[in-house]
DNA sequence: CGAATGTCAGCACTACTGAAATCG
DNA sequence: CCGATTTCAGTATTGCTGACATTC
């Protein structure tokens, strides 16, 4: 269970004020703390950052093939193999071959797997709040859509 | 040399809405966007993020052990070795054992040094513009803004 | 003695590439 | 034969930890 200390990430010195315009540093400093923050989140109930996303789209789209699976996840097949057994050995998600095409297997979410992404839900809606505190909810707004237009096509996650 | 295809990430189909609302992927997307983009163009003058991070403390607190750098950098000062070593070897700094303290060294940035964060500056500076070119002055301001806020003393970067 | 410094070795995780086997 | 799909193996990078010798 995270503490608030997970948020701070303050002893050291100062930054050099030529550092403090850095784009990449600012985002690369905060991605990799709310990276940590969620990915600790999700470890303590025995989750990955892609088991979640991969129940979404499951979820969201239907029953896919790996293949598509990746194209809506932007997860590469060759790491789906193992987020997919994974989920499969826990029930999660069901894969069976494609009748139609006997190269693909058909993954569905089960059940249990919908039960699942909504409990991964809440835990990562509380760290979203957690992190996003010290801005208003206009705000919040803004931040979003700043990333998403500076992420060009790459931010529409 | 970076062409205009660097900032696109497009193919792929439709991302899961339960996703588009989550800081972490969005964060993660653009900070691993432009930290290729940035990491490419420096690389392309044989130089690193760490390299430019190292210059520009140096720059601006003078002669430093290599325990202060890295608390003004927040490079461990593991890294710090091969990091110095190869400033060292390209003549951008000196190290010096410290006759005060012989477990320090002093590092101190050269002329050559300081023409080096030059360069380097003006390529972050091209690099920072084109990802932040979506933007007008007032947006980025407010980009910058949120993301300090929200990585609270992690943003001082 | 305990603590700080610089160095080296190595681990864990992630994004990513390449190649093989199967099938359309 | 070419291309798509799944799978496995492996690379490169990075943030991070642990251990060590030297010195304060």
């Amino acid at each position: 269970m995270p503490t608030d200390d997970d948020l701070r990430f303050d002893d050291g010195e100062a930054t050099p004020q030529r550092l403090r315009g850095q784009l990449s540093r600012l985002l690369g400093l905060t991605a990799a703390q709310t990276h940590r923050v969620a990915g600790d989140a999700l470890g303590a109930v025995g989750a990955h950052k892609d088991h979640f996303i991969s129940l979404a789209a499951l979820d969201e789209f239907g029953p896919l093939s790996q293949a598509k699976l990746s194209s809506h996840t932007r997860i590469y097949t060759s790491d789906l193999v193992a987020v997919l057994a994974r989920l499969e050995q826990d029930g999660y998600v069901s894969r069976a071959p494609d009748p139609a095409d006997k190269r693909r297997n058909v993954v569905t979410i089960t059940d249990r797997g919908r039960t699942r992404l909504t409990e991964l839900d809440g835990i990562l809606a509380v760290v979203n709040e957690r992190i996003l505190a010290p801005l208003e909810q206009a705000e919040r707004a803004q931040l979003f859509d700043l990333l998403r237009r500076i992420g060009g096509s790459a931010a529409r996650a």
